[in-house]
DNA sequence: TTCTGTATTATGGTATACCAATATAATTTA
DNA sequence: TAAATTATATTGGTATACCATAATACAGAA
């Protein structure tokens, strides 16, 4: 009779999250749901008081956001929710450009079945929650279609990095008054997105979402811009074999 | 008489790092400098004996460079240097690619003549480094030449996602014996992409790139995948007009 | 009422104490 | 001699103390 292999299912797992993770996961949540605005100071007691730690588990927390750039800190001023420059913003978007495009070219590449059916699903739920209006439903929806996204396009680095430039703009998207203007036209774009990726063609995504955000740049750059008195440069889009052949 | 408008130039400026700060920079500057290696054991105490700080200053740096992904902390192991994954190799030369290859695009682009003279000089010093063979210099000069090349790219947060990948791979880079091998190719690659960007040609630097980080990929993922007895699937390079031309 | 000086409070930086869990060393038993 | 058991040391998690500096409040003078 043959033995079972030893494999590493009966190994034990201890997975309680420290006091400091915990506290990490409470802020960046409470900045992604405006819990916590760009500017707000972040007193250590009055977060030791809020969340009933010790201020060596606030402290460490604060450090992990301000290497995400989430928090900021300047010399003798204490740690604050980041406010993002212009500069910063046009380069964070420039950003996303360049990674998203690749991300949902990927995905259109090298989606298997299951998760090309998983990401049809997250985009019924988001149209939906669009519908419903519900600002919560919304942001969750939206959290999971990315999610699916870049599970698909199999970079999980490439994941990382665009959730933290998400949440760097995260408020800027929310607020700027002409992106909830551009509602019809965003949501046009990214049924042409889905649309591309459904029919397997990466040039035709990669394209349709090099669109999507560079007009969703210049709305929230321009907006931007206009409250700090000040102009901005567009982003330069990556190049694209598109562009070329026409 | 007009008075001269008061403008910045009269503030104080009290820039005194913080231990923290200082920490920092020496762990970040011995994990770059291969003091410290892939799977050494951060252990409080002893780095709090090395540097002459207490353990508040230590952990506050750890928690950084947590998020920076070059130490990573196991529940119940404690910190230790990050090791990368194959995965997470191929994700990061992936994402390199990408975003390197736009950096040096937008370099071509817009880099001033001062900044482009400022390249000129940096490839000169670099060139005479790798002649000397002295690995402090050659270390030295290749992150001038990166550090001007992003200056001049006009988007500082690429910058700093492109530093923090590079570091991930540092080890790997300079451990692949096949890299070694490598060197004469490299500099023909990188003398490529530097005659594009003299040239003013974004479309063949850009090319020029990708074709350079295509070809140290292959090695270096190769090396890990041998030394780990795994296989890799190859880097996704992005999409360019070249490509489709041909 | 405004400005200046002083007092008080707030707060981040840094150090250290304590504890529980884990790892390692030493001792005992078979 | 090897295995099992027990003892000890190590170490990360967390809390709290203390201090210096900066910010704010208050009082008095002009």
């Amino acid at each position: 009779m043959q033995r079972t292999p030893l494999d590493d299912s009966l190994k034990v797992t201890r997975n309680q999250p420290t006091l400091r993770e915990m506290v990490l996961d409470k802020l960046r949540q409470a900045i992604m749901s405006f819990q916590l605005l760009p500017g707000d100071r972040l007193v250590e007691r009055d977060l030791c008081d809020k969340l009933g730690v010790s201020r060596t588990s606030v402290r460490e927390a604060l450090r992990h956001l301000e290497a995400e750039g989430l928090v900021e800190s300047e010399s003798s001023r204490g740690p604050r929710v980041a406010v993002i420059t212009l500069e910063d913003a046009r380069d964070i978007y420039e950003l996303r450009c360049v990674l998203e495009s690749m991300v949902v070219q990927l995905f259109t590449q090298k989606a298997t079945r299951q998760q090309m059916a998983e990401f049809d699903h997250a985009w019924e739920i988001l149209k939906a929650a669009l519908r419903s209006g519900d600002t919560v439903a919304i942001v969750n929806a939206v959290s999971d279609f990315y999610g699916v996204l870049y599970e698909g396009a199999g970079n999980r680095i490439a994941g990382q990095f665009l959730s933290q430039l998400q949440a760097r703009v995260n408020y800027l998207r929310a607020t700027s008054v002409s992106q909830k203007e551009r509602y019809v036209d965003s949501f046009k774009e990214m049924t042409k997105i889905v649309d591309a990726i459904q029919a397997r063609n990466p040039e035709a995504a990669h394209e349709a979402c090099v669109e999507h955000i560079k007009a969703a740049s210049k709305v929230a750059l321009a907006a931007l811009a206009e409250k700090q008195g000040k102009a901005v440069d567009p982003i330069t889009p990556p190049l694209n074999p598109a562009q070329s052949l026409r």
